[in-house]
DNA sequence: ACCTCGTCCTGGTTGC
DNA sequence: TGCAACCAGGACGAGG
């Protein structure tokens, strides 16, 4: 499941690789992978095409072509890619010469993955429509997140999950920025304080930032291009944490279904509702009492 | 307009 | 032991 701290380290182990390079030939072996398009097509129209940069939005990979075109790469659940090709491997979907003679391989068990070839003008409004702020870019802000999040009832995890609201956020991330945030993910998104949100808009920062610096999270089947792993997932404060203690406070990590999925959290650092009263000050009858 | 849920996919794990 | 059922989940479209 690459998320943006593991699309960002395919990108920055990839962009050398790739950038200036001619493509010579592309072969997709997979019908699914340009799907609605036929790979053919789409491998003869990548044939030729020389890469001016390697760029990242949200979870996608952009490689931008000097023609101007861009491929647009999403790597899903188990997309990734390799700087050498392995003999017979049964999940290679696409390999691409380079005009140096190397290989560069797309390979992806689960065939969720997608490539997408688009034209120069069509790049931006396909970003428009989809996703929200870059959360590592200038745009997201506390206000920027508190807009994106006002007036919504479902569960801010589910929010979060949700491209539009910030882009990049997948689940482990969403856990883990939750965390941080001491939020519970069953919060109604509309519903958190100012306070609250700018808490979080630091929390999703910061579990990203992290995650980059290690240099994503090597869960399954997520590896770097050169094939080493990163090493996100020791790291991780409550995600596929279930009854192990919380890092703040001891309390066992408890794992409910939230949107569809797995969700990990500390039931006494990320309360659903603010500690009773009672808790924090005297009761009536005590008061009357003390007199 | 917003929200939830089913769908796509395969391989590893669980349960009978 | 063998095999079926289940689980992982990002984006998208259908339906409420």
């Amino acid at each position: 499941m690459p998320e943006l701290p593991e699309v960002e380290t395919v990108r920055r182990r990839l962009a050398p690789v790739l950038e200036g390079r001619r493509l010579e030939r592309v072969e997709i072996s997979d019908g699914r992978l340009t799907r609605p398009l036929d790979p053919a097509v789409v491998a003869a129209e990548l044939s030729g095409e020389r890469v001016d940069r390697l760029e990242r939005r949200g979870k996608y990979l952009i490689v931008r072509f000097e023609s101007g075109r861009a491929l647009l790469v999403h790597l899903r659940m188990t997309g990734s890619f390799r700087q050498h090709a392995t003999e017979g491997d049964p999940h290679a979907r696409a390999v691409v010469r380079l005009d140096d003679g190397s290989d560069v391989v797309y390979r992806d068990v689960r065939r969720f993955g997608t490539w997408l070839l688009l034209e120069p003008d069509e790049l931006e409004p396909y970003f428009a429509s989809r996703l929200g702020e870059e959360p590592l870019g200038a745009a997201f802000t506390p206000a920027a997140l508190s807009a994106r999040l006002a007036k919504r009832k479902a569960p801010i995890k589910a929010a979060l999950l949700d491209q539009r609201t910030v882009a990049g956020v997948g689940n482990i991330y969403a856990d883990e920025a939750l965390w941080r945030a001491k939020l519970h993910p069953l919060r109604e998104a509309g519903g958190l304080r100012k306070p609250e949100v700018a808490a979080l808009h630091a929390a999703v920062i910061a579990a990203l930032e992290a995650g980059i610096e290690r240099q994503g999270a090597t869960l399954r089947d997520y590896r770097q291009p050169d094939g080493s792993s990163g090493s996100m997932q020791h790291e991780f404060k409550v995600y596929g944490r279930e009854g192990e203690p919380c890092d703040r406070c001891g309390t066992a990590i408890d794992k409910i279904r939230v949107a569809g999925r797995g969700t990990w959290y500390c039931p006494r650092c990320q309360r659903l509702y603010a500690a009773s009263s009672s808790s924090r000050r005297p009761s009536l009858s005590s008061r009357h009492s003390s007199v």
